[in-house]
DNA sequence: TCTCGATTAGAGGATTATTCTAGAACGATC
DNA sequence: GATCGTTCTAGAATAATCCTCTAATCGAGA
């Protein structure tokens, strides 16, 4: 059996699918919205669905699994183009709060259903994808530290206080609880973490 | 001539199902677990679920509002036996911690599915109920500011930069990802806390 | 005891999820 | 450009699940 080549030019059924899965979730909750829903609102027949995913909840944790590693790239990308400590706390807060605000569907679908993360880590998939996220992250952070620019935390407790409050505002201001645009307070938070976080 | 003869006790059937419905939920997904799971592990027969709920979504819903109710209840209460602003802050960050550590399946719960937020809302179950909670948080907020003990931030941003590494925290802990007990960080993440919301 | 509203019970029809068989589109190979 | 193996699409058939409905029980008060 050939092994099937560089995935380039997918047929676009399987993002049409997931992309008609997340607007389904979003406007009825993923209980309520039916495989028929999702099957109708992306034109895809029954089969072509089930040979795609295993079924919804399946759609659900691929979908999670796909705007995560949207949000995580840039995240990279975005650290990478910086070089002293100061510069990449800020500038993390500040894409944090953009992609949130840039892409509300896919942020508020990853906030609101969190808990597909351990079906994915069960799955096997997060693993090797977002391991190497965080193990990115912690050497980032390994690094700076050693260069004496950021305090000597454990990783989890420095992303908490890098990113929480962002994550938090975002949370508020997606579910309509603030009315505050969250790029408009990045400048604020970027301070406060980096006044935290600091040497 | 329908029998029974125990079922006596009156361990409050609606309180039953919420139970069994948080143990499925969480041990397999809300999407997986049926009707049917929630009943068996319940002890409930199918009307009776029906009697006291609308559906699986809803006893969802339902288990939302009760786990948030008893979360807001006590963040109100550790809130209420502090006089000064800096007691106030630390507290609370306390208390949220202590909170997750001690009830780590509803905080799962709760922090999992954060999207019941939006049909709690839409159903008009939220509104008193939380609108309350967080018209009493502002208003603790403002009057402090008043008094000159903290920064004068619009509440959104004060509650996100407050609660948010807290949050986050809790969150990695609950999904395995962190290792360092909640309330072993609290401390450091209270003087975080004041530090930047200190007047 | 009798009555009444609240609650419980579980069978059965309606809805939804998933499987199955068949064939079309694709792409590699010669 | 014909053949062959594979992936993908289709939709009917089947299985699982949800939810409605009627009837029975319980407990409190008259």
């Amino acid at each position: 059996m050939p092994r099937n080549s560089v995935t380039a030019t997918k047929p676009d059924r399987r993002e049409q699918i997931l992309d008609a899965a997340l607007t389904c979730f979003l406007s009825q909750g993923l209980a309520a919205t039916t495989i028929d829903q999702i099957r109708s609102e992306s034109k895809a027949s029954t089969g072509s669905l089930y040979h795609h995913f295993d079924g919804k909840e399946s759609i659900a944790v691929a979908l999670y699994l796909d705007r995560l590693t949207s949000y995580e790239t840039g995240f990279l990308e975005t650290l990478n183009a910086t070089n002293d400590a100061k510069d990449g706390i800020s500038a993390v807060v500040h894409h944090h709060l953009r992609w949130a605000q840039e892409h509300p569907a896919d942020a508020r679908f990853l906030l609101g259903h969190v808990y597909l993360e351990r079906q994915l880590a069960r799955s096997g998939d997060l693993p090797e994808q977002n391991r190497r996220f965080y193990g990115f992250v912690a050497e980032w952070i390994r690094n700076r530290v050693n260069q004496g620019h950021i305090r000597a935390l454990p990783a989890d407790l420095f992303y908490a206080l890098w990113l929480g409050p962002a994550q938090e505002l975002s949370r508020q201001w997606l579910n309509k609880r603030s009315t505050t645009q969250p790029t408009n307070a990045a400048d604020l938070l970027a301070d406060a973490a980096w006044n935290t976080l600091r040497a």
